[in-house]
DNA sequence: ATAATTAAATTACGATTGTAATTTTAAAAC
DNA sequence: GTTTTAAAATTACAATCGTAATTTAATTAT
């Protein structure tokens, strides 16, 4: 059946979307693309209009998620004090609460380094995080401190989210975002 | 057939072994029972005399990972410069490229926050590790910066063995190798 | 030597996976 | 109003998954 002109565009978007969320929630290889389409109200047997394999879905839709964070970031950066809102934006329960909607790497990045080659869409997307946090910085070396930010709060986001006992998940978010903050930011961390 | 009185404490013990490195290096989705009996030269029907669901081989695989990264780490405590060895050892190349023999948390934590129910052996892996840094912590608030470190130690390993270009992988563990240990003890810092 | 025991092999199950023809069908073009 | 077109539905494929009976066979106990 044939629809409106940019109708295929249109699902070709949508299916992008559902599965940038589907991969970040519950990771690539959970993720069927039976169930993802059934999501969308199609059928699987349309999926190969679209995409040419799932591993090229994968790419496209990390490509996706890294665009919006960047926006997100690129939106702050003109604010007050965008490194401690980066931040405290990152290590926040919101963002704990909904990995569908925040950073791929915490949820993706482990399963991309052991499907086959890594991509490069990886290493842009953490290119581009760790400019932001650089230009949020005004140490001497804020090149190499921006990695060791990074590194800390994708850790203690991905160790938040893994953990059974609340008390520990906030006690690994909140100490990690309060050191960031109070050691990189002239800013004292708020309690919420 | 019927075979000597300890082959099936064997055999076990084997398949913990196997799991515990299969699962760290390609994950624990990634990871089918069928192949894992098959490394073993068994086939995959007996694996359900061993362990009542691949569930329970999980929770059991990962204690052993966490008893034998304990291990290491308690004998280092008693050597010097205690925790610059322990970040040293966890940044290094080595680990880097041999994720089946590491830590599990870079590689399977997120899979287990995803699984279902979080375990709480994560939680004792997590506490564990958290600890033997504190150890070797000589500062004020050293249950607080402990989080701060293994934060960005799981952070930037995972982060390391995800991208494709092995110069931002170096980056990103030699940096945060060096201002980790900068930062947090009196040493400086060795150039391997 | 025979019988009892049991670890592991074999075999099978239904569900799900990624992939791919093939068919349907409604919008667009004439 | 008929024909062309192509997006999505349908259907099918072989492979693999976790799980589970059932059978085989070697060791121990009698």
């Amino acid at each position: 059946m044939r629809y409106s002109e940019d109708h295929k565009a249109q699902t070709h978007q949508r299916i992008i979307e559902e599965a940038a969320r589907l991969f970040r929630r519950d990771g690539v290889g959970a993720t069927g693309l039976q169930p993802l389409m059934k999501t969308l109200g199609l059928t699987h047997g349309g999926f190969y209009a679209h995409f040419k394999s799932k591993d090229e879905l994968v790419e496209t839709a990390l490509r996706h998620s890294a665009d919006k964070l960047t926006a997100v970031t690129n939106e702050m950066a003109n604010g007050d004090k965008p490194l401690t809102h980066l931040i405290s934006g990152y290590l926040s329960s919101a963002h704990r609460a909904n990995p569908g909607d925040g950073c791929p790497l915490p949820t993706m990045s482990a399963e991309l380094g052991q499907r086959g080659a890594p991509s490069p869409v990886t290493d842009e997307l953490i290119r581009d995080r760790l400019q932001a946090i650089e230009a949020g910085l005004s140490v001497e070396h804020a090149d190499e401190q921006s990695v060791l930010i990074l590194s800390a709060m994708v850790g203690a986001l991905l160790l938040s989210r893994s953990v059974s006992d609340p008390e520990l998940s906030d006690r690994l978010l909140k100490t990690t975002r309060r050191l960031l903050i109070e050691q990189n930011t002239g800013d004292a961390a708020q309690t919420a």
